[in-house]
Parts: C-alpha cells; structure tokens; sequence
DNA sequence: ATGAAAGCGCTAACAT
DNA sequence: ATGTTAGCGCTTTCAT
C-alpha cells in the first residue's frame, strides 16, 4: 500500500509537499501541485486517516449516544429519523458517524468513556437528556465537546442543546383538548427521569391549571415509552370512577399502544375518548384511527445536532447555543369535540 | 493527557512494559503488573486508540453501508432493526460501528473508498444487495473483508454472505394464497435491481406455475420499496381486465401504502383482495387489517451479519460462508379464502 | 522478565 | 515555494 514516501519519491519532492497538496496549501506551485497528484494517482494512494488523525488530534468523526436500553429505544422510529438527520448534515461537513452501543446504562457509559478517551470522535451527540446524567456529568468535566438533543437536566444555559419547546408543544395540544370541551384529561407519560417527559407533563398540567380544571393525580400515569407500556397505563385510568375523556400521551408509539388497549376494551376513539400524542412518526398516521399528534420535526433536529456539534468542534471557545426547533400540532382523527348537551349532564 | 510514558515513568519501567500490560502479556511479572497498573490508575490513563490502531494496522471497528438513497431507506424500519442487531453482536465483541453516508449512489461508493483506504474500519457490512454492484467489485478487488446481507448477485459461493431463503418464503406464501383458493395472483415487487427482489419474484413465479395458473405479465409490477410506491402498483393493476384477487407485496412498507390506496378505491382488504407480504416490522401488525406476512428476523439478520464479519476479520483465510436465517409466514387478517362458488362462476 | 529503539503514516514547526 | 526534522502514542522486534 502507498504512502507519503513512496509518492514524495515519484513526484521527487519532501513529504511534507505532498501532505501540503493533500490539505491543498496554497503554498505549493500548481506546478508541483500537479506533479505530485500525477504520482499520487498513478501509484493508487489514499491517504491513511488513522496516521493523519495520530498526528492531527482529529478524527472527523462524531459519537451518537442511544439511551441505556439502546437495543429497544432503537425500535422507536425516533432514532433512526434523528440519525437520519445527523447523518445528513454530518455528511455535508465531511463527518463520519461513529456509534458505541451497549444494553445498560454502564455498558452506555463505558463505551462512550472509551470514545473519549480513546480519542475516537472529535465530539459526541447524546440523543437524550436524563435527570442528573452522569454521562453529561462526565463530558462537561473533561471539557469534551458534545451537544445534547433534548434539553439539559440542569446548566442548561452552559450546555448547546437542540431541543423543541415541549413545554408549549404539550400547553397547546392539551388546550386544544379543552377548546373542544373536554375536562377529564389525562396524561400518559413516560420515564420520568427524561426530561422531556418532565416538559411534556409540565406543559400539561399548566394548560389544564389555567383552565380551571381539577389537576388530579390519578390523571398521571407513567410508563415506558414503548408500545406495550402504554397499555397498562389504560387499565389504571378507565378503572377511575370518574374515568378521562381525552387523553395526552407522551409518545406516538405509546399511543398506538393505547389506542390498541382501548380497542380491546371497547372504548372507541375517538368518540368515548380522545387522544393526542407526540413525535408525528409515521406510525402516526397510519394508526387506526390515525392520530392528532406533535410534528416535532425529529429529522431537523438531527441536521441541527450535527451542526452545532461540528461547530462546536471547530470552535471550542464559542458559548454554548440553545436551538428551538419548531412544532406544529397535526390534527387528525383521534380527537372529537366533547358533546355539549353530555357536558350539561355531569 | 496521561501517555504510555507518564505512565512508564511513574511506574519506573520501559513505555514497552506498560504495553505489554495493557495487553496483559504473560510474560510480565505480577508484581510489576501491579505497580503499572497502579500507575495507570493513579494517572487516569486510557489507551489512545487511534494511536494503538496506527502500530497495529487494525482499529476495532466495522463499517455499515446503507443502500445509496440513504435518507431515504433509513425510514424502512428494516434498517434500524438490522443495526440494532449488529449493534448488539459487534458490541459483545468489542467492535465499534462506523457509518459513512451519502445521497447518491457515487457519494456512498466514495464514502466507502474512504472508510477502507483511510482504513477507518477492519470490515464492512453491505446492507443491501444490487445487481452488478459497483461496491461489491471494489471490495473484491482489494480483497477487503465484507459481508453482505442479502444474496450476493453472482459469485455466490465466494462471498460470505447473510440471507433468508427469500425464494423459498415467497414460493411459501404464494403457495398459500393458492392453497386458499386464489387464481389471480399478482406481485408488487421493488427494485429490480435489488437481489432480494428478484428471489421474491422467482418464487412467486415458482409457486404459481407448479399450480398450473397462468404467470401473465401483467401481474408483475415493480415499484420503490417505499411506502408512496406502492399505490401507483396498485392502480395499474385494478385497471386490467381479469383484475387479481390476491397480491403479494415484497415488502410491508409497501404493503401498507397498498392497503392505503385500496381503502381508497374502495377494495375491501381481505373481502375482496387478499394481500401478503414481507419482513414483518412493527406496522405490520398495526395496519388495517394487520398483515400476513413473513418473518424474516431482521435482527438476527443483524447479529449474523456482525458475527461473520468479524469472523472474517479475524480469520482472513477462512472460505467465504453462507448463513440462512429461518423466515415464518405470520398469519393474520389481510387473507381471505376465495369462496367457492364464485370461483365455479369464473 | 524487561528495556531500547525503530517504526506505523502523517503533520507541522522551523529552516532555507 | 519547498525541504528537514521532530513528533503524535503506541507496538514490536531485538537485545539483555
């Protein structure tokens, strides 16, 4: 295999020259320039990045950290769409992709300490924000470069994170849910040590507060965020005396859990119950009936990600940026308007 | 950043010792083993793995190749779940993942070119499988470890590759449309330049001449496997004279935008067309009337895939493998038995 | 059982 | 505009 050398013997210069044509200085004659791409070529080289990396302290390459249970978090089609979206804007910038998996939350943390140390990546995505994580912990203290896709436990104005206004996203879908007459409103949330469920919860009960409407406890239930999570959370709340006539639910996937349950209980949607949801995956819209969701825009805030992460790469010293990408509730046909004369009744 | 030095010197021995703990050689005595990894701990020192990669020509990671409309194909749910199977099997194994990108065709050719020339990666996994494949003669060439997941398009017994009998699953499940009663069977097929899609085709075809039913062209339409694909398919085929009774989709993502577009028309799913297709992701069982379809194991497609690689990669001489994953038709609503009498009519 | 020293292939001062 | 040279941090002969 070629290298430096042999192509600096061709072209019959130092190898210095050659790696000066290679980052294209524009210090070399075009003369030379020339000559040395001729041998380059003739001889088949590439050049060897794990050599210029040593050299460098660079790598072109940034780390994608998946939540702990990284095996079934993939099967919530917001990753890859997030990836998607990295991989677009990584890909544009000259960036490759570099993932460390593990299956719990140590295995995570090792593997991503690995990445750090090891010098593998020049930066690290995290596509999740937990309750006082210690990867973040971890990161801030080595002074390592990293962006956070969801917003930070805390420091959140000295931590770059793209995140969405969740806390508005779940206000405005909620009122929707009251503009339309309803005033049992549940909410379905999942694992209450990511912040986004914390956003989405908040977000819900300052909606339903305004309103003057009761904010009961057995009106929030927590679970997983995966498919079959939801349909626990069903049974608790339609064994109420006062059972809820509309829904929030933190997730689309959980949703089509629980619009799953609810079908096998003979609750219809949405003319018993109405429900909305988060994410707008595609999933979404194919549901039966198809859901009134939170278009998130997953695949923007990948791009946005792998933007600010290659930014920050290449300029340590800016101040850490926050990134709001915007929402849109889509309506669909999981939401009916609360009968009036029904209203009277109760 | 603490180095091998730091590390040496706090340890009173040689740079080489150190290594030869890290790499726990026998032939270092346990007590200096001690008073070096003492050392390491108290200097919080970690390998640079670039570094380690440079003297040792190998760097502990394997290569993802997407299909070239990389953006695109990610949205089937058919790719995480493959990376999350490699994922799974690359980690026990202590490989990192490493995807490179691109939108076209000649982008992902490049990406590759890249990945093993820079050598960023010891293997490379191809996730896909075409038709003269421009990647699959470079690797070749350079005599580069890789596996495919698929069937490789010719040289079949000289690549490793990682596949399901798709032939024989496609002949199954069409042998069980017409088990059931159906004559007019058509096939909505994908890529044709995609292996997978032609051993679909061929088994379809198989399993409907052994029948001793007419194979009309007609009845073979290709489209992109992605969901908008399906429905122009579908209108083609419901403008024919003698329109089918039964479909098989080559893939689920496919097959719910079929469902779409037949919702649509007003064809009712499975009363007056039965529809069967493949791969059984998550949507499958959630569309309208949920799918039969078949089981291909997408994960341990994943699993294997990785396991062989690095197989591979440890052990260049060995010969190329074949592993077949076992497939299982699923059962569920979207098939109807042609009732009788009707068929008396025809 | 351990040390010395030469590389792995490239980059980046520093010279000229 | 180009050459010289000393690393980057680790592994691996070859000595001892």
């Amino acid at each position: 295999m070629a290298t430096i050398k042999d192509v600096a013997k061709l072209a019959k210069v130092a190898p210095s020259t050659v790696s000066r044509v290679i980052a294209n200085n524009p210090r070399i004659s075009d003369r030379t320039k020339e000559r040395v791409r001729e041998a380059m070529k003739n001889l088949g080289y590439h050049p060897n990045f794990i050599a210029r990396s040593l050299a460098n302290q660079s790598t072109q390459a940034i780390g994608i950290v998946l939540p702990s249970s990284a095996d079934k978090a993939f099967q919530n089609p917001f990753f890859p769409e997030v990836i998607r979206g990295i991989s677009k804007a990584a890909h544009q910038k000259q960036y490759a992709l570099y993932m460390s998996t593990g299956e719990t939350e140590e295995e995570i943390y090792e593997g991503v300490v690995h990445m750090v140390e090891g010098k593998r990546v020049d930066g690290i995505v995290l596509l999740y924000s937990s309750v006082n994580d210690k990867l973040t912990h971890f990161l801030r203290k080595k002074e390592f470069p990293f962006v956070i896709v969801g917003k930070p436990f805390k420091d959140v104005n000295e931590i770059t994170h793209v995140d969405n206004d969740n806390y508005r996203a779940s206000k405005e879908v909620t009122e929707h849910l009251i503009e339309i007459g309803h005033e049992q409103i549940a909410f379905i949330g999942g694992d209450l040590n990511l912040v986004v469920t914390i956003d989405r919860l908040l977000g819900y009960e300052k909606a339903v507060r305004n309103a003057g409407l009761p904010y009961k406890d057995e009106y929030i239930v927590h679970e997983e965020f995966l498919k079959e999570g939801g349909q626990e959370a069903v049974k608790e709340l339609f064994g109420l005396n006062e059972p809820p006539t509309a829904l929030v639910v933190a997730d689309d996937l959980m949703a089509v859990g629980v619009l799953k349950m609810l079908f096998k209980m003979g609750i219809r949607v949405p003319e018993d119950v109405s429900v909305v949801s988060f994410n707008n995956i595609m999933m979404a819209e194919l549901s039966q009936p198809p859901l009134t969701t939170v278009d998130i825009n997953i695949f923007q805030l990948g791009c946005e990600s792998a933007r600010s992460i290659i930014q920050t790469i290449e300029h340590p010293m800016e101040p850490a940026r926050r990134i709001i990408i915007p929402h849109k509730v889509i309506k669909r046909q999981s939401c009916k308007a609360k009968d009036t004369a029904e209203l009277k009744e109760a």
